[in-house]
DNA sequence: TTTTACTTCGTTTTT
DNA sequence: CGAAGTAAAA
């Protein structure tokens, strides 16, 4: 029994490739994390590479947690000493025991976007910048693309000469540079653009981490940007071991910098390189495939690849077009419900995507009128909800109290009557003697003119004090509820907003839960370790998919899951593909968009079902859009349902007023000949509509040829005793008793278990 | 210094 | 439409 059973040519052609750089082109469902992972598998047990070598990037850590499992389930625990995270995260830890090099004192903190806009805000007040002409936004947009391209502002310089704006930038980013290293703090791009510098600037640094990680395997490669591109390359360029799988037609990800090139370019790149297309998909349907594949067709500039699928045609992709979007999200409601009716699959087996985060609140609405369970993935982050952020500025003052932003950020809340009056006094001293903030008001009675304000501020900085001794002799989860406990925390959200508060105590408890079990977790971490987690894990990451509940997320985050029925809402041009790439003009971000629809369209199992309003409201007015150009390049014979055909001229003036007013006209003659679209009994219409009942057996994970008490052989552990299975939405879970390895626990898709 | 009432403004997408 | 920011009042 070998390693590559159960995977096809091209596959083990990829798990197998020699030393040297590798590039694995894979199609949407084509199996390949499986093949990222046995060919880490590969490494580790017939190449005999020593795990410690390896450094795997995926995109984001709960892909990177399920990736190490996998492997380790493959290959035993040694695996462990490998690393399989973010680039964030992998950078995060190269800064942690190196950026002292770069000035940075090695307890910075990381800054997220509502940090950076405050120091922004700071930045524009002190020099003089109209934040009406140059938003802290657009200047922080600028900043970001910059460092992606690892532009520094030196750099920046040359390229400035007589252009006032970019002047101004310039300034900008001189001056938030500075704040940032003041405070002892990085932003996201810098966490990349720094590990870069370091390489750069320290020949010995870089040249450690290159003997360190002989093999690297990059996933989701088509995302990266410059930076990271960069970073890999030269850790890359001495051994050249660089495998990289990714999808040029999945690149969503430009506006955040990320460069298409880098996947297009690979081989003049790496002009050894062994390229691997994988083709044949193993999620989808026929009819999903050539759907999708038709939509596809249209970029320009892509590597040719067609999917292809053994699976048998199934149904094919639905469109609906309603008047409004409340009746979109009806419909979509009770086509769930039918679904689960007819017991043809669970509500976990359903997922909504759209375009936009505010298109979640009315299929919500719809979805608890109906009593139907769901989870909404993404919108705003956990970690960034006010009174989260504020928890966490208090053990970042505790944890260090460098941080001004932190500082300033709860020295008032709750009220202590210390103003900004105050604070500036406070902050004048601490300039003139070069301190922190905090240290600073530590000193408030010597500072002159404070009067009262004096004793104000030793309450709040006893308060940290006592802080500080509980997190010496406590746990994190204790020190929480103490910061909670000593501020009235929960009193002050309950005077504050009587609407909310009952969510943001539940959060502020979710929190202290969460602190609890990452001690619980990983004992000997430090407060730093656990504010540093909780600044890079994202929403996704602590998604469940596994619970029997309807999805709900954006096209984004929904990149490398799938599901049995998808649906995608808002199919209409101004939305998806949305205004501002279409009225651009540039193609490039059409293009984008379209990658967006062919990850939603694959994304889907057995049904697609893709809908659109005909009017819908927008940030306060209705807007009136036309059918998304990606349902009409779905050949007719690929899609049930009517789809309105578009005019032969694609650019005409989309959104002139006399485009609207005609729309406008069309909507309500079609609403007045229905007055009473009697949406929640919708059932009837529905084979009108192209959905016919399905025959398909429940997507339930394959069956196993063993059970609990048979003896089973795993390629690496030899023989054991199956002890117990947890069966999972997606996969089984196998707990095997090794005669020679111990106990395992392992996904039964990913170890190869044999019946004995 | 804090509260209130008013204006402005904006929307992709996320590590 | 709603959040968030600003100006004026208490």
């Amino acid at each position: 029994m070998s390693l590559t059973d159960g995977l096809n040519i091209k596959q083990s052609e990829a798990v197998t490739a020699p030393d040297g750089p590798l590039l694995i082109l894979a199609g949407a469902g084509s199996g390949k994390t499986r093949t990222l992972t046995y060919r880490i598998a590969y490494l580790i047990s017939e190449r005999y590479v020593n795990p410690y070598n390896i450094l795997a990037v995926t995109f984001t850590n709960k892909a990177a947690g399920e990736m190490k499992e996998r492997v380790m389930s493959l290959v035993g625990d040694d695996a462990d000493r490998m690393w399989v995270s973010t680039f964030h995260s992998a950078c995060m830890r190269i800064l942690r025991s190196n950026i002292s090099l770069l000035g940075y004192d090695d307890r910075f903190t990381v800054y997220d976007t509502d940090d950076q806009k405050t120091v922004m805000k700071n930045v524009c007040k002190r020099l003089n910048i109209d934040t009406k002409r140059y938003k802290e936004r657009s200047i922080l947009s600028e900043i970001s693309t910059l460092k992606n391209e690892l532009i520094d502002p030196a750099e920046y310089e040359k390229e400035v000469i007589g252009d006032f704006n970019k002047t101004v930038y310039l300034r900008c980013y001189r001056e938030y540079q500075e704040t940032l290293l003041k405070n002892n703090a990085v932003d996201f791009d810098d966490i990349i653009m720094l590990t870069v510098k370091l390489f750069r600037e320290y020949p010995d640094v870089l040249e450690r981490y290159r003997e360190r990680f002989r093999y690297i395997l990059v996933d989701e490669y088509q995302d990266t940007n410059t930076a990271q591109f960069e970073m890999i390359r030269l850790l890359a360029d001495k051994y050249r071991n660089l495998c990289v799988v990714g999808d040029d037609d999945q690149s969503i990800y430009r506006f955040r910098g990320a460069n298409i090139r880098n996947i297009l370019d690979f081989e003049e790149h790496y002009p050894e390189a062994t390229v691997i297309k994988l083709e044949q998909n193993y999620r989808s349907t026929q009819y999903i495939l050539d759907a999708a594949n038709a939509v596809i067709a249209n970029n320009y500039g892509r590597k040719e690849k067609r999917l292809w699928t053994e699976n048998k045609s199934g149904k094919k992709p639905v469109f609906n077009q309603f008047d409004t979007a409340y009746e979109e999200a009806e419909f979509i409601v009770s086509d769930i419900k039918r679904h689960s009716r007819s017991g043809e699959c669970g509500y976990g087996s359903c997922a909504v995507l759209y375009r936009t985060n505010a298109q979640s609140r009315i299929i919500e609405e719809r979805l608890i009128n109906a009593g139907i369970p769901y989870n909404v993935v993404g919108g705003v982050n956990f970690y960034s909800r006010a009174e989260i952020k504020d928890i966490l500025a208090y053990l970042k003052v505790i944890d260090s109290g460098i941080d001004d932003l932190s500082v300033r950020r709860i020295v008032n809340v709750p009220k202590r009557s210390i103003g900004n009056a105050t604070l500036e006094k406070v902050q004048d001293y601490a300039e003139s003697r070069d301190k922190s903030l905090f240290a600073a008001m530590c000193e408030a009675s010597d500072i002159p003119g404070l009067g009262k304000a004096a004793s104000k501020i030793s309450v709040f900085t006893d308060l940290i004090a006592v802080l500080r001794a509980y997190r010496d002799n406590g746990t994190l989860g204790e020190l929480v509820e103490r910061i909670i406990e000593l501020t009235d925390y929960e009193e002050y959200l309950k005077d504050m907003d009587d609407e909310k508060a009952d969510d943001r105590i539940e959060n502020i408890n979710e929190l202290v839960s969460k602190a609890a079990s990452f001690s619980e977790s990983r004992p000997d971490a430090t407060l730093s370790d656990f504010l540093e987690e909780v600044a890079l894990v994202s929403d996704l990451d602590n998604a469940d998919m596994e619970s029997e509940r309807v999805v709900l997320m954006t096209l984004h985050s929904a990149k490398g899951l799938e599901f049995p029925v998808v649906y995608l809402a808002g199919m209409e041009d101004g939305l998806f593909p949305g205004y501002m790439s279409i009225s651009s003009g540039d193609e490039e971000d059409i293009e984008e968009e379209r990658r967006l629809a062919y990850v939603g369209m694959t994304r889907a199992e057995r049904e697609l079902i893709m809908t659109a309003a005909k009017a819908r409201m927008l940030r306060g007015e209705t807007q009136f859009n036309p059918v998304s150009r990606f349902v009409s390049e779905i050949p007719s014979e690929c899609i049930d349902g009517y789809v309105p055909r578009r005019r032969n001229d694609p650019g005409d003036g989309y959104g002139t007023r006399r485009r609207v007013d005609e729309m406008a006209r069309s909507f309500t003659r079609s609403v007045e000949k229905k007055p009473a679209p009697k949406p929640s009994s919708g059932m009837g219409s529905f084979a009108a509509m192209g959905i016919r009942k399905g025959s398909d057996k429940v997507s339930a994970p394959a069956e196993l040829d063993y059970s609990v008490g048979d003896r089973v052989r795993h390629f690496k552990f030899g023989a054991g005793t199956v002890t117990s299975i947890v069966k999972e939405p997606r996969d089984h879970k196998v707990t095997v008793d090794f005669d020679a390895h111990g106990v395992k626990v392992m996904y039964a898709s990913f170890a190869k278990l044999k019946k004995e």
